[in-house]
DNA sequence: TATGAATGAGGATTCATTCAT
DNA sequence: GATGAATGAATCCTCATTCAT
């Protein structure tokens, strides 16, 4: 909707550059700190730039991440596809590992962006609607699944809104607290993490 | 660990019933904005009481958010007792459901406590410790309800510390997000909510 | 309108002293310096306190002259009741005099309030209309007086609305500049200005 | 004084034709928002160039002030040659309407500069010293007019210093209200604005 | 116990100015 | 001659925190 600057101003290869130095380095440094805890000068010192840089490219430290998540959104999730496809059988577990897989690495390089406007959703009407688009995303794969299933016979009692909410949910929080910092002790490879992600959601429709 | 000033101070009756309105209203506003979006000046207005008060209870503004999380913790988690039990059979589900609702109706009026710990576990060690102990506490459960499904002879592919993890950050996303202010367009009930969770945790497991 | 703070806080008399040392500072700054040209940390430490008290008494910089501006248009120029009079006669000059002077008197000490929202009301609405309001008492009872000496056959070619904006605008930048810091090489006496003023409004009515 | 670097620099006609539209949106833009309200990037893309051309041309922002008020003064106002006259009678109402017809066209076109000196004028010596060259010239035409009347008998009583220098900030103010954009309410018409001028000054020379 | 008053430290943002191309 | 890119030095403003009463 309200685009960054991004969209106004051709930039030079050097401009390029520089932008996406900045961009790389809140997304670092949101995922490591959050957005509250991340300062206009760690971000542009960690670019190797001065404060100043960042309000050629951005409006402010809002319209950053706005241009973060909406370049992710439109740029990443969006053109990826993966609504088109719905699992051929019970046994077709190759599909939830696809699906989760994609997620998982789509999501991972990302978390900070993810992790920063959850921060604002709270306070913000604007960020609040972003975050939302990322999990409808998530969420119309699913319900689509669940409905998928039921046509076939299976999970019959299953609310499908409901349940697409909890999976999508799952999957982001699993997402973040893995990917994220804030870790419990131990960590999971990826292909672990994708594995249990496919299997909950795939037990969920066909309990095998 | 490092306790409140809670602990070392006796409070006249007069003095619990301020610090109470303090706690109150900071689980109430951590909620709706979380911590970094709401200022002392809030917390202690909406209890009706001045600025400095805080600091005769609380030693600072951490100090105030570990205070709710380890009396929730202690308190309220702790207690409750729901380790205890395990399913009886897969067609238990009573089990899950109840254990589904415990969750429920002891995390929802301390959401903003996980709101709050959540962000600043990205940044402080004390409150990362602190939210592992509230995720550890779910994800016992869990692990021990894997691994009885295991000795029944179901879900033997499972392991059980990655469903644990999985199950427990499930139900607290789905938690945090509906009862707070974050969730998508529409509301969901306890019931449905509880139904929800209890219900892709059982069929992880069971798969019915 | 949009008040200041002032109005919603009851100060004790510790704060209604430091309250009225800023407000008088900033007096005195804006009247030598200009809005522009005062910083906050001019006009707080010339009152012998922290940048920070400025935001307990006043919203922002703006707000705090618009305070100044309000309190002076409210409290010393509606209230001075100069409109009640008109010139008994061509001889009067008792009457120009006594006007004259007591503009001069009111004006003086305020002229910082007069140059800063000067300089404001070229960018904003709000200050714009705050300086109307002050050149309106002004015009009122010149425009008053020209349609009094028309009464009596005098200066029946003027235009009481320019001759009266014109007088306003006279009396405005002669304060200005001889109260103010820019002035010419020399200084004029309070009588002196107060001479040449009633002089030239009464010619200008009284004349041929 | 100190030459702004259009004295220094010979300059291709397309350089000429940039300076020139440099200084022709400053000339705009000060009127409209003040020297502090207009920025260099302001001034600078009204004329349609980046930012760093200016320094070009001129030295500094001041720089490009000095230089649009030094060519004013310079090469509008001091040959306009209009000290050269005297009213010939009390009944020459076409002296003062020449002149103030002269004072308003001049002045009408520059009255950004007017304003941005003004705004200087109280933290700079030199803008000061700038302001008093605009005021000196309209200060001794309106001195010598009355040095001119009281020789033919009028106006004995007024000192001529004082009239002068309320007369020449008259003329200041109501051109830079009625031109500028802080005006009251309503236009005024240029000959309007002349005849009032006009009218003030005679009467308060040749009235009773 | 409670509070109005005061502050320091820090963060976002602006803008005149410089530099490499 | 011209410009996009970059910067440093302010300045405004916020907020957790302390202090005197």
């Amino acid at each position: 909707m309200s685009a960054s600057m991004s969209t106004q101003r051709e930039l030079s290869s050097k401009g390029r550059v520089t932008r996406g130095a900045i961009e790389q380095a809140a997304r670092e440094l949101f995922a490591e700190r959050g957005f509250h805890g991340t300062t206009l000068a760690d971000i542009t010192s960690a670019a190797g730039k001065s404060t100043a840089v960042l309000y050629r490219y951005f409006h402010d430290k809002e319209d950053l991440l706005a241009a973060l998540a909406e370049s992710f959104l439109t740029q990443v999730v969006e053109p990826s596809g993966l609504k088109m496809r719905l699992p051929e059988s019970p046994e077709d577990t190759e599909f939830f590992a696809s699906v989760a897989s994609a997620y998982w690495s789509m999501f991972k390089p990302n978390i900070g962006v993810m992790i920063a406007v959850a921060q604002l959703a709270a306070t913000s009407e604007r960020f609040a609607a972003l975050q939302n688009e990322f999990r409808r995303f998530g969420m119309e794969i699913v319900a689509a699944s669940v409905r998928h299933a039921q046509e076939q016979g299976y999970g019959v009692d299953l609310n499908p809104d409901h349940i697409a909410a909890a999976i999508a949910l799952l999957f982001e929080n699993f997402t973040v607290v893995f990917v994220g910092p804030s870790g419990p002790g131990w960590q999971i490879s990826d292909s672990d993490a994708v594995a249990t992600l496919a299997t909950i959601w795939r037990k969920t429709l066909y309990g095998r």
